[in-house]
Order: structure tokens, then C-alpha cells, then sequence
DNA sequence: CACACTTTTGAAAACGTTTCCATTCCCTAT
DNA sequence: ATAGGGAATGGAAACGTTTTCAAAAGTGTG
């Protein structure tokens, strides 16, 4: 079942059928209404494997996501794929390991599927340094920002995470604490979100005043539960004495309450907890977690906004800021004398 | 960059390309050095959109997903990605909604991407019997089962429900309560996990003669961490005395521990909770979710398997049992006098 | 050296679309 | 009446592969 079978069946030549079922003018209504009526009939669809390649292009959008367990990821990748179902373009989702090169992974996909567009959920700023420049479509880093990159097709849309954890921080000091242990990404280049975030916590001790031992005071770990678990067991021998921690994602916070009550303490009446992301899992959780919510909804529509736009219209990088918002939870509370 | 392009630069033809590219036999050493040679230089990729025209198929397996947020089918889905990536299937995930009918959809994908099998995660039996006729290549159906139905098309991969729910229930029962509450999923069609697993839940009930009101004590609600948090709040209503529940989902029971501590009753010392999937959060929660564990992995790599065998050897269809595990936990504690 | 057989090779015909171009038709303005 | 112009239509050439078929080049064997 074909094209041409369409166009037989319906007395028209393929061409006027093509240009139906692509929504073309110069088609009469008449000849639209009788092939509509066979296309309907018969249930035939395009083969998009035969438009694709005269068209020279899935016209779908890549959408490479680092790792499938975050739970902030999941919502953005539904949300995009949402907004992307009304315009015509395909959503097509890689999860990538949290440990591979992601863009290298978009030059593959790239190079096998021809989409439109990419757009990168998780990533980091070094991979791109290297190879962005190699992939042909335009892009959009989410959750991220590309702004010192200055590659002039990748576009990124971001909270502000250094001054977001500040005001994590901030709170954590407003509420009394000064002994504040951090559980954070892997901090080698400064401009990932995790650097960025650690940035902001030391912007904040120096405010203060409040010294701040990173050998001691600060941890590095994974984006998991286990991982965020052993990290602050380490960080509790590090600092017996601690009374708050900032965990830079929600996930790392639950990781680290777990560990905190299995030395035998309380959360939050003898070690604080804030955590970052703001997933809704975090207000079904005793204590309820106090976080920095990021708007995935605004990331995801703001992303899909300057994707599609830079591959109608060709125009250059944007980088946008989306508000955040610090909520305050059980999980952080005053400190006791 | 076309394959002509490397036949002319090679200085053989297209055909000996192709064959090296596709790894066929009857091509010569020397044939296959040069061609790589040229191949790898210029970092040339075959059109996929070319060569699955000429195929007549998207050498990829269709993914269809419903709903982004369920934790134990991320894990799935991760690990049926990662499995896929080493047989030369891509791995074309799609997430419908949850209202939505997943055969449809899937009728639909084949349409446009004409995979060479479906795999589906969360589907719904009735949507089976109406649709399933309608697509074209075989399917699996994951933590679900399709044996009733009996297409010889689509085989399935699930824990045993109902008898998985039983244990569920009989623990509860050995703890020593009795007023026990059921959170549950839709019902209508019997043969769906959900009322498979009410249908286990039924028989503890009866085995030992311990007397459930359905109106009463079964409230149904969606898979989501707010909507069973409400329904919680109904069946409180409903049963004031309750001193156990099992919600058929892990997500469902941490809806459900909030609500019952909105309340002011403590979990487990006033209510005790069973969860259902055994998602690896469970073990970070405090309590410790009493809950029973199905093996996502397992799942993944034989449905994997079951669907490869069919699309290569055209086998028939196979219903597959998969351990699962009851796992005792915090959240369910003996019945205080 | 001739013969059959196997291996290696390439020309050309698909695959099902879109699109360029040419054609036909009908209307309007001269 | 006739030229000019727009709308509707279709023929045929792409798009970049795979695959069929036939030919050429080796490789033993009698």
C-alpha cells in the first residue's frame, strides 16, 4: 500500500496526493475530499522512511538524557515530549550512562538519525567544549548553562545555580548552623551545575564569614541513593560534629537522611538537611524536604521554545535563567543550643 | 557524502561497500582494508533513512511506555536500552500517558516507524483484546500477562500477581491484623495486575475467614504519590479503626504514609504499610518499606529475549512467570494490643 | 590446456516519497 | 478575440541505500 496506490484508487497523480496529505496548497477542495476519502478508507500512512529520505532529515528532535533515574529528568523528558507532540517533530529519547560522553553520543545519533535538533538533559560542560562543534544542528543544554561555551547553536536554559545554593546555604546559616557539610557533584570544571552550586555555597561562607574546610567539609558522589549514602557516611566521619548538610540534588538528600538516622541521629532536630531539584517526592517524605525548586515545566518549555525556534529561523544562541524557588521544609530546621 | 562517494575514493563499487558496511561475506581483504580505510577517514555513516527504505523496515524495537514517573519502569526501561544496544535493534522508547490506549498508540508508531517489535510497559488487557490484532509485528507485554488472550504474537513477562499480593496479604495477616485496608488500581478487567492482585488479595482474605467489605475497605486511585495520598484520606474515612494497608504500588504507599501521618498516626506503630514493586528508594524511606520486590531486571532481559526469538525465529508466543520477593520491612510491624 | 566451480566484483533495478517543471484549464483585463 | 496570469494537476527525476543478476577473475582437476 503505497503512494501510488492512493493515487490510482483515488483518480488523482501522486503528486496531488503528496501534496494533500502534507497539507499543501494549490489542491482543489474536491480532489482533497476524494483522496482524504481513500487515504481513510485504506488507513494508509506515509512510509516515513521514504519522506525522510528525500527530505533529507527525521524531522525529530534528539533528546539525550544522562542517566533515567532522576527524578527531575523524568518530568522534563515528559514534559518535552508533551510540547513537542503539537509541532510536528518527533521526540526521540536516548538515555546515555551517567559516565558517557554525551555528545559524542549526539554526533552518532546525530550522524544515524538526521534530526532537526538536540536537546541535552544532563550534561557536562566539558564534553561539549570538545565535541559540540561537531554536531551539525542546532542544540539546547538543559539544566546547564553554555554561556561562557559561545558556540552560536547551542542554546541552554538554566536556574541560576550558584545564587540557588547560596540561598541554600544562606538558609542553613539563617537558621543558626555553622558547622555545614556539602554533598556535591564532581566539581572539576567549574561551570557544571555541581561547580557552579559549590561556588555558590562558598560565596555564601565568605559573606558570613564562617569557615569552611573543603578537605573536610565537602564530598563528592553520584546521583544515587547508595552512592549519596556512603558519601555522607564519609562526610559524618569527616565531621562528627556536623549540624547541616547541603545535598545538591534531592536524590543525594534522601541518600544522605538515610545514612544520617542509621549513625543513630535525628533529621532534622540534630543534623539539617536541604536538598536541591525540588521533585514531588520530596513533600511525601517525614520530614518534608526543604529544597531549591527548579521549574522543570519552564525548562522543558522554554528549551523546546528556543530549539524550535533556532531551526525555523536560524537565529543564534540564547541563554536563559528560569526562576527558582527556595522552599523551605522540615528537613532544615533551627539549630538547638 | 554518499557510499558512491566512498566507491569512487576506494575505487570499487557501491555493491563491495555495502557488503563491507553490512559485514557480508564474499569480499576480499584487500577489498574490505581499503574501503575501511576510506570509510574511517572521512567518518562516513550509512543513511539509515535510505537503508530502511530499502529494507521495508526500522531495524528498531518500539518502546511504549505508559506514564514517566514509575519508578520500577525507568529502571526497566534503562536496562531493556541497554540490552537492545548490543543487537544492532535501536531501542525507540515512547511514553504515552497513562489514560491513554497503548495499542493504539503502538498501531500508530508501527505506521510510521515500522519496527520490527513492540515491547510494552504497563498495558492495560482490554486495550490488548480490542487492538492488538492491528499490529503488525510481535509484542511482549511487561509486568503483565497476556495469557488469556492468546494472540500468537504477543507473549509476556510478569511476576504472579495475585499470588505475589497473597503473600502480601498473609504477612499482614501473621502480624496479627485484621482490619486491613486495600489501595488499589483499577479493577474493571480482572486479568490486569491490578485485579490480579486484588483477586491474591481476596483469597488471603478468605482462606483465613477474615471478613472485607469492598466498599469499604478497596479504594482505587492512579499511580501518582498525590492521588493516592487522597485516596488514603478516603479509606481512613471509610475505616477508621484500619490497622494495616497494602497499596498495590510503592509510589502508592508513600502517597499513603503521608497521609496517614496528616492524620497524626504513626506508621507502623497505628497503621502498617505494604508497598508493591520494590523500587530501590524503598530502602531509603523511614521506615524501610515492607514491600514485594519484582525483579525489574529480570523482567527486562527476558521479555528482551522472548522478543528477539520471535522476530528472528518466528516462534509463537510465551507467557513468562519471574520470581519476585517478599520483603519484610519497617513500615509493617506486629498488631499492638 | 580445457573445464567446472568458487570467489570477487559491479551495473542497474528497486524501495516510496518529495519536488521541479511542464502542462492544462479557467478566469480576467485589454 | 486574445493575451496574461493564477490555480490545479501530473510526469519524472531525484534521495542513498540494498539486492539481484551477470560477469570476471581465480582455483583446482582431469
Amino acid at each position: 500500500m503505497t503512494i501510488k496506490d492512493i493515487a490510482r484508487e483515488s483518480g488523482y497523480g501522486v503528486t496531488t496526493v503528496s501534496r494533500v496529505l502534507n497539507n499543501q496548497p494549490n489542491v482543489s477542495e474536491e480532489a482533497k475530499e476524494r483522496i482524504l476519502a481513500v487515504v481513510n478508507r485504506t488507513g494508509f500512512r506515509l512510509n516515513s522512511n521514504a519522506k525522510r529520505l528525500k527530505q533529507q532529515s527525521n524531522s525529530g528532535i534528539a533528546v539525550v538524557v544522562k542517566g533515567t533515574k532522576n527524578m527531575l529528568f523524568s518530568g522534563i523528558v515528559e514534559r518535552t515530549q508533551r510540547l513537542l507532540e503539537g509541532t510536528g517533530y518527533a521526540c526521540l529519547i536516548h538515555y546515555v550512562d551517567e559516565s558517557a560522553n554525551e555528545v559524542s553520543e549526539a554526533v552518532r545519533i546525530c550522524a544515524e538519525l538526521r534530526p532537526q535538533g538536540v536537546m541535552f538533559l544532563g550534561g557536562d560542560i566539558e564534553n561539549f567544549q570538545r565535541h559540540f562543534s561537531e554536531v551539525p544542528v542546532p542544540g539546547v543544554l538543559m539544566t546547564g548553562s553554555a554561556y561562557k561555551l559561545g558556540f552560536d547553536t547551542l542554546s541552554s536554559v538554566t536556574v541560576d545555580d550558584s545564587f540557588a545554593a547560596e540561598c541554600a546555604i544562606e538558609h542553613l546559616l539563617s537558621l543558626g548552623h555553622r558547622r555545614i557539610g556539602i554533598l556535591g557533584g564532581y566539581t572539576d570544571d567549574k561551570d557544571n551545575p555541581a561547580g557552579l552550586r559549590y561556588r555558590g555555597c562558598l560565596r555564601a561562607f565568605e559573606r558570613h564569614r564562617v569557615d569552611f574546610d573543603e578537605k573536610r567539609q565537602m564530598v563528592t558522589c553520584r546521583y544515587s541513593f547508595a552512592d549519596s549514602g556512603k558519601a555522607m557516611e564519609r562526610l559524618l566521619d569527616n565531621m562528627p560534629d556536623v549540624t547541616a548538610v547541603f545535598a545538591t540534588s534531592d536524590v543525594m538528600a534522601i541518600g544522605a537522611i538515610r545514612a544520617i538516622r542509621d549513625r543513630g541521629l535525628r533529621v532534622p532536630e540534630d543534623v539539617s538537611v536541604v536538598g536541591f531539584d525540588g521533585i514531588e517526592l520530596g513533600d511525601f517524605l517525614t520530614p518534608r524536604l526543604a529544597t531549591v525548586r527548579q521549574d522543570g515545566e519552564a525548562i522543558a518549555s522554554r528549551s523546546v521554545k528556543l530549539l524550535l525556534d533556532a531551526i525555523r529561523g536560524g537565529s543564534s544562541a540564547v541563554h536563559e535563567i528560569v526562576p527558582f524557588r527556595f522552599t523551605p521544609g522540615e528537613s532544615a530546621a533551627r539549630l538547638r543550643a
